[in-house]
DNA sequence: ATGCATGAGTT
DNA sequence: ACTCATGCATA
């Protein structure tokens, strides 16, 4: 009774136009700061962090066959086995301990394709009030020119399937590599694409979000719309991630460039009526979510605390001990450091507060829980 | 809004 | 086997 181990396949239903997915194709990372960060701030030290054992080539990953692609994708889910009764409310039990606040951030640097290269900041301050009056969210980003290819929050009209391979500027070369804490003492200061602070980072997102809202877009409206401007197509989850800085630092450093440019053209075509295109899904077997119980969760975070890099017996064990197939729990641990990676810590919802001058009054705006989002 | 998952690129 | 970017499926 561990959970849901089933193995469901992606709907296939051949799409008749030959779209290519949205592959975010190269634009990867390149980073090779590491570890350095985490090692200044908590129970790293445990011990038996790397028991490598020797690494059997590859394999990293096996497939989870499907067997049985056959309904579920008669509309709606009718994998519910899940229900258990548990439940996890709020996976954040984790509020209890986590939190040291620290606002990891650590990257800084590009290796290739650049275009983003965030090459300094390599501190930051959390929650900080940044007393700025006036922020320059927008700036005007020499480069690209293309049309309106918005979308309008309506459904209704729809089609227009282009999504041409669009390659950034790849002729750029990027700066050398250079260790996070040499900081280089040049650069010139393009607010913008350059290195944006984890304050314009916070700010950007917020008003981003005010201004979509106000624009009448969905996130999603937002994720196919970088797809139409620029060709690497978004999804719901990663715009609302931005929104929420749910995202390392320099991710969102290289998404900013995209959704200011987004932004940009949005505002100088307010009202205009356009169309929607959708993208089909291509067909691939994806397993099933895992629903992990709370109490197993609980044990989980408790390991995490110990040692939040298990070696691959412990988590077997962990895994027999708990009843999880072995690459649940140690997918559920990669997870669980990239969560201590985002440049929100983990239970507190959003810092933005503001100046420590503290006017007559100070404007409220953080967004606990939920907002009128959408 | 988020949990669990996939995969490319690294180490 | 890990990190990181990203997203499907779900609560």
């Amino acid at each position: 009774m561990a959970t849901t181990a089933q193995y469901i396949p992606r709907n296939n239903s051949l799409p008749s136009n030959p779209l290519m997915h949205p592959d975010s194709d190269r634009m990867h990372q390149g980073t090779t700061y590491r570890e350095v960060q985490k090692m200044m701030h908590h129970e790293y030290l445990q011990g038996l962090a790397a028991t490598n054992t020797g690494h059997p080539m590859s394999l990293t990953h096996h497939q989870w066959l499907p067997t049985s692609n056959t309904d579920w994708s008669s509309g709606t889910h009718i994998g519910q086995q899940e229900h258990k009764a548990t439940v996890q409310a709020r996976e954040d039990l984790s509020s209890g301990f986590h939190h040291r606040s620290h606002l990891v951030h650590q990257q800084t640097q590009s290796t290739h394709h650049g275009s983003w290269a965030p090459t300094t900041t390599h501190h930051l301050s959390p929650l900080s009030p940044t007393s700025n009056g006036h922020q320059s969210l927008v700036y005007s980003q020499p480069g690209y020119t293309n049309l309106n290819a918005m979308l309008s929050p309506q459904p209704g009209s729809l089609h227009h399937g282009m999504r041409d391979p669009i390659h950034d500027e790849s002729g750029s070369h990027d700066n050398q590599m250079e260790s996070p804490q040499q900081a280089f003492s040049h650069h010139q200061d393009h607010s913008d694409e350059d290195a944006p602070s984890s304050d314009d980072l916070e700010q950007f997102a917020k008003q981003f979000k005010q201004r979509r809202i106000k624009l009448g877009f969905t996130q999603a409206d937002v994720g196919l719309a970088l797809g139409t401007l620029y060709g690497n197509v978004f999804s719901q989850t990663t715009i609302c991630r931005f929104e929420a800085l749910q995202l390392s630092f320099k991710n969102m450093c290289k998404l900013k460039p995209l959704l200011n440019k987004w932004l940009e053209e949005t505002d100088s075509n307010t009202g205009s009526p356009t169309n929607l295109d959708k993208i089909a899904a291509q067909g691939r077997k994806r397993k099933k979510r895992t629903s992990i119980e709370v109490g197993v969760k609980g044990a989980l975070e408790n390991h995490f605390l110990k040692c939040p890099k298990p070696s691959a017996h412990e988590i077997s064990s962990l895994a027999n001990t708990l009843q999880l197939e072995k690459e649940v729990v140690r997918v559920w641990f990669c997870n669980r450091r990239q969560k201590e990676k985002r440049m929100t810590p983990i239970g507190v919802p959003h810092p933005s507060m503001e100046d420590v001058y503290s006017q007559a009054e100070t404007p409220p705006l953080h967004r606990t829980l939920q907002s009128p989002v959408q």
